[in-house]
DNA sequence: TATTGTTATACTCTATAACTATA
DNA sequence: TATAGTTATAGAGTATAACAATA
């Protein structure tokens, strides 16, 4: 092959082409992937959410956090990230978020002094009920949406999914 | 009461506590959250494949892509963008790391001089096979994990879900 | 030495505004 | 005026390394 061929052949490559047929496009398995699914899936309730939620209330991390504190009042951080599965370094500045907004607070722990207990303040009770409620009524939407148990069925094989493969890489 | 008073309790407030009771903690309504357990089902199956994947393969959105131009070349980019629901304009630097890694081209189209019409390159089809065949074992695995039949159960609730969700905002 | 909370940092994902060249 | 691709930018989410105070 001379060079003035192999020139040619490249420019032929690079040449333009025909739009694509306008036929419908081929998903091939990704339909198929739980990974690609479950991430549609999500990107489809937080937008409902979102709807549900236009005036800047608590975003998803802190209502999780402050529904953990509303249950459990006085634990630590790291017992808080560990049991929604956020880092530990991660959960400072989302802490800190509530902590501005007047929402929760630490406190020093008498018996080690390395540790601290995370509260709810008056008005991060009130703001947590007002969300709990607006995030229930939510569900319902979600519920009604599926149809007579499927909410339920949803759950509890997602439940499941992640139990299972939590299994597999046990904490060190 | 008295300033006196005041103050005492003020302080009195941000006293040291006792550490919290070590009983199990409460999540409260969040495992009957949709919102939260699909993040919790989402990190868990990222960090499976994350598992299967040890040596860098593509990560999952340039899988999603690889997999669109393997099933239909010559497509542009917004209109893989538009079918994978990434954002047209962070769509670029996602295209662009296949183009950097060899795997996928940019081609002008003769009808539109605006157009771009993306194609997959021999190394690009040699490496989407591979992770393909990776995958579907994957997939296999969550099909054990959860157990006869219930793998399609959860698929179909999800397509369900995101299906009905997405009715509520029709393309503008 | 190990643990608790923290800082610094970096990378990915996502979202909006605005530019360019074409139509 | 609208469309296709792109640039710039900023906000979340997530991950690792390392530090100070304390155990």
């Amino acid at each position: 092959m001379t060079a003035g061929e192999s020139a040619k052949r490249k420019r032929k490559a690079l040449e333009a082409v025909e739009p694509p047929l306008e036929a419908a496009i081929d998903l091939g398995t990704l339909p198929r992937q739980l990974g690609y699914v479950l991430r549609r899936a999500q990107a489809a309730v937080i937008q409902s959410y979102a709807g549900a939620f236009a005036e800047a209330g608590p975003r998803p991390a802190q209502f999780a956090v402050l529904t953990i504190l509303d249950r459990n009042p006085g634990l630590s951080p790291s017992q808080v990230a560990g049991v929604l599965a956020i880092n530990r370094t991660n959960f400072v500045p989302l802490f800190d978020s509530l902590v501005q907004r007047g929402l929760a607070t630490r406190r020093p722990v008498k018996s080690n002094r390395r540790a601290h207990a995370l509260y709810l303040t008056a008005a991060g009770k009130a703001l947590f009920d007002k969300a709990a409620r607006r995030v229930n009524t939510h569900e319902q939407l979600f519920a009604a949406k599926l149809g007579d148990g499927d909410l339920e069925r949803l759950l509890e094989l997602l439940h499941r999914l992640t139990g299972a493969l939590a299994d597999n890489v046990p904490p060190a």
